[in-house]
DNA sequence: AGTTTGGTTCTTTATTTTGAGAACCAAAAA
DNA sequence: TTTTTGGTTCTCAAAATAAAGAACCAAACT
């Protein structure tokens, strides 16, 4: 127990900073700052109890927060044979998929905005039109993630 | 006083659903709803008055969202002359330059990551490659925004 | 000068979020 | 079979957020 993982005192620093980043785009602290480590941390592969004392968080804020990381796809773990312990690690590897999925949630946006300009009276004629180019260009940012994705691909030599 | 707009069943839903989406992105809940007003209502320029009734908000709660709003850059107000009430109104017609700002904040997070990235061992090879390749492609979707809505605007014919 | 209008700001309360700590639990080890 | 390990779950308190209501204020009206 206690077995912390050695930080500097920049990577400690690092983790606040990457921490806040987290909390700006909705992830609650404790959770933040996890993923943060994960990313941060030389060693990749961390176990609940470096984790929980390393970030100096009770065993529920850990317990709690792994499983927030894990079920919205950004933590996994491994184990290794004859060792009970998990070692929880950042999907980092899944960024494309993660990607494409956030930049598909906006066709949801663009759906619920479709009902929307239904709604609305022609007569508000320019507002009607912003409201359509919104949408449209939602699903076009879409429609172009694969496209974009492969032109990615190829300037990687 | 009290004069609220008159809304259908429908509309009064749509508010609600289009708030609870801003509120998943992180914007409170009043505001939220002042916004998803500003799309929804038939009349797209409101008084003060007008939203903090149809809402049924106290007058603070009202106030504070559309400062909110006008500091976030989603909501704007135009006066009438002989008329001392502002109107607000949706600024959903800057949503190129939006959209646009919202992916250069990408940039912000590519620099932190790169950050983390020159910190960490070289021993992790795959884990560096990977936040290597994240940090690039964050970078390489900003630089095609212009392209990308270029090619947008050349579609809408 | 006094009143009304169109808000803003301050104080207080209700609600939600966050996290600590203890109790708990199943599987493995002793 | 008892103990330890690696967590999970429950209860509670602290802190942050959200919003109501009242007091307040400057500009315009009377």
């Amino acid at each position: 127990m206690a077995d912390e993982i050695t930080l500097t005192e920049e990577q400690k620093a690092l983790i606040e900073r990457l921490g806040v980043y987290h909390e700006k785009v909705g992830i609650p602290p404790a959770p933040s700052r996890i993923l943060s480590l994960l990313t941060i941390s030389p060693e990749t592969e961390l176990t609940f109890d470096q984790i929980r004392s390393t970030l100096q968080l009770s065993k529920s804020a850990t317990s709690n927060a792994l499983n927030m990381l894990m079920n919205t796809e950004k933590v996994d773990y491994i184990t290794r044979s004859g060792d009970r312990k998990r070692y929880f690690k950042s999907k980092i590897g899944v960024w494309r998929k993660e990607m494409t999925s956030t930049v598909n949630r906006l066709t949801k946006a663009a759906d619920l905005l479709e009902e929307v300009l239904h709604n609305r009276p022609k007569e508000t004629v320019e507002f009607n039109k912003n409201l359509e180019n919104v949408i449209d260009f939602m699903r076009f940012i879409n429609a172009e993630m694969p496209e974009l994705i492969k032109k990615w691909e190829a300037k990687q030599e």
